[in-house]
DNA sequence: GTGACTGCAAACGGTTTGCACCTCA
DNA sequence: TGAGGTGCAAACCGTTTGCAGTCAC
């Protein structure tokens, strides 16, 4: 993967943002510090990204796509009104859920991920959202 | 919500697959019996029905909308090479979930639902995926 | 130097919309 | 008869693509 400028500016908006961002939030965000930079190359940079696993896709409600530069198992909080995704992490959950669906038997079905997530919506957009193990 | 031809029709399309059916695949379903309907008023019936929960939304990996006739709580499936959905429901497993979750303290969100899905592959295609509980 | 990357603009695919006409209740 | 549903075509919006020019290695 060559370091091209326009990769390194994406990487570092992606990096500084907690919440997932969309390609266009990103687009936006890129141009402050490179102005020339086309939607066209943010769309393929992440596509190299995802191949790369240096971020992970997620699908969304919305129908845009979001990333995530959190590599790290974990899961999501889906706010349905904003549209914002937070992390919780809980290895005691994830460990509760995978332990008891070993137990059980899928037929002719390969399971690559259990995924958890909690649906809702943020109270105040002001502040942080916390999930308390 | 009037009982028009055309919505008795998607119904009953709808009613009969099981495997989530897209927008696409009711339009070419319906078209059989009803040649003359058009996309936009199958678009338009879904989302009536959404609207008066006879249906539920599935967002999709794909990016497509697919539709739920199942309106009982349950879980997915979701074959991550034919897009395909199946559904299962495995009560204990729900409530293991909701009972962990409940004793948690979530700060600034409100949850609506929990969402467990199992992401893979299916391994044939012409047999059927079964979840044993 | 060359193969990979960028930027542009045009195309794409799923979905939505505006509007004249029609139809169920 | 009137509120609301239908069909058509055009618009929309996020995303992808083809290609000529450019850049990292």
């Amino acid at each position: 993967m060559k370091a091209t400028h326009q990769r390194i500016v994406i990487f570092k908006a992606l990096a500084d943002s907690t919440l997932h961002p969309t390609i266009d939030w990103l687009f936006e965000r890129v141009k402050e510090s490179y102005p020339s930079i086309s939607l066209a190359t943010v769309y393929k940079t992440m596509e190299t990204f995802v191949e790369h696993g240096v971020v992970k896709r997620v699908k969304c409600e919305d129908g845009k796509n979001r990333f995530d530069a959190n590599m790290e198992p974990h899961n999501h909080m889906y706010c349905e009104s904003t549209g914002r995704i937070f992390d919780f992490k809980d290895m005691d959950l994830q460990t509760l859920v995978e332990e008891y669906l070993s137990s059980k038997q899928l037929e002719n079905f390969e399971v690559s991920e259990v995924q958890l997530q909690i649906n809702g919506r943020v109270l105040d957009p002001d502040k942080p959202v916390q999930y308390k193990i």
